[in-house]
DNA sequence: GGCGAAATTTGCTCTGGAGCAAACTTCTGT
DNA sequence: ACAGAAGTTTGCTCCAGAGCAAATTTCGCC
């Protein structure tokens, strides 16, 4: 497959960077054109790390379009999924907690686009540009939110109720209406899904497949489509 | 039982902010005393809240002695334990992150004692007293790896292993040596085991009166003494 | 257009740990 | 010193979902 076409990447970095550093005025403008010829872009392939856990922290990155899975692997080799990163968002910002390794994996979830500029800038955007700071840590602290929603999530519901609550958060974070419903924007797993509700691949399988027969969700190889949300927001609630 | 005796909170106080803004200059000092100047001090009970989830963030933390946990409590009732705070450490600092209302509740784990200012004063303090941000934010940091350390556990362990690195965690953050071992500083129930580990206060019990038969623990009613930590450490690693 | 790899489905078995119930122990207040 | 409350232990049953195995489908590639 080709690289991404300019005319798909480009109207998508207004909005991204739109969503990061509210209404342009003209300094702004000046301000974002100064940010962006510092910045290197790059396209990365589905499923390749972007960063690894216990990396030095050398840049930050901006993703562009795509979808990032951060991820933790335990000592055994397995893969839990701490959170998905919609395109607009900063990444790898190790250092605006203060740390000089990144403190997890990123690997795209689907063909991604990236700016990226060395950490040591990190502290000269946040003094020069003002609502840079800001903005960042709301990103954390929305963060360390969903974090704390799957420990809770794992804590107290069953298996069906997380898949379906997960199903439902990446419809709402990356959903695309189609036809018949609303399609998760990248291609996924049952592996993936597994991952990120920590249960097995055999069990999602099972759950889509049940789902299926009741005309609740469709679903191909690496695709998903929801049909009816609203009873998926009914399973999920017990 | 009778209100902190002075002797007890006051050394404790200088080592809790030494830990939090690091080495102090003439100037630093000064400015220490103009912030504890705007502090109010406050006792509380063991079990109390001090602030609840959802409600508007008007005043933020820190906390001289005793134990905070910070739990979600779920539509159904039940409490899952985020984390545990130790004194010394910033409590309640929504504004950090860009929000107007505390995205947890905080409970004391034991009797606590914490200083607390208005949370219009947090800017301030930011932008007046350098290091207060970074140090803020470093804490932040820390405690989204912690509960991303919790999801990956509760994602791939067992319950064993969960309540063996509980315990650990827990002697390591507050243990104090006792002649037989070292023992969890603050009063901690069987149930508020469970709910660190997502499991039964059943399931809790049984578990450490198998660990007390092999003389890997001692423990009384809310108190818990680890004897022999090594041998944790092997259980909680498969 | 057919081959191999990757992803998915499905059946079957087995068990960790939840759920329920009840007895027991240790504290606290009066 | 006693009563009641709070915390803990232990026995028993049961099932959600993991683990294993194998067949089947789908896709990308030569």
């Amino acid at each position: 497959m080709a690289g991404l076409p300019e005319r798909k990447t480009l109207p998508r970095l207004d909005e991204s960077l739109l969503t990061h550093l509210p209404p342009f005025s003209r300094l702004e403008k000046r301000q974002i054109r100064i940010i962006l010829d510092q910045a290197s872009s790059r396209r990365y392939d589905e499923g390749v790390a972007i960063f690894q856990e216990g990396h030095p922290a050398e840049r930050f990155y901006m993703l562009l379009d795509g979808y990032v899975r951060v991820v933790r692997i335990t000592p055994t080799g397995e893969q839990v999924t701490a959170l998905h990163i919609p395109a607009g968002q900063l990444l790898g910002i190790a250092k605006a907690i203060g740390r000089d390794t990144y403190p997890a994996t990123a690997m795209t979830a689907s063909e991604a686009l990236a700016l990226s500029w060395p950490m040591h800038l990190w502290e000269k955007f946040v003094s020069d540009y003002d609502g840079f700071g800001t903005e960042s840590y709301k990103t954390l602290g929305h963060r360390l939110g969903e974090v704390q929603n799957r420990v809770v999530e794992m804590a107290t519901q069953q298996v069906e109720q997380r898949v379906a609550n997960a199903l439902l958060r990446l419809i709402n974070q990356t959903g695309r209406k189609v036809d018949n419903g609303i399609e998760i924007d990248f291609p996924i797993t049952r592996q993936d899904l597994s991952e990120l509700t920590a249960t097995t691949l055999h069990t999602v399988s099972r759950l889509l497949s049940g789902w299926e027969k009741q005309g609740l969700v469709e679903s191909r190889r690496k695709r998903i489509v929801v049909r009816d949300p609203h009873a998926l927001v009914v399973l999920s609630q017990k």
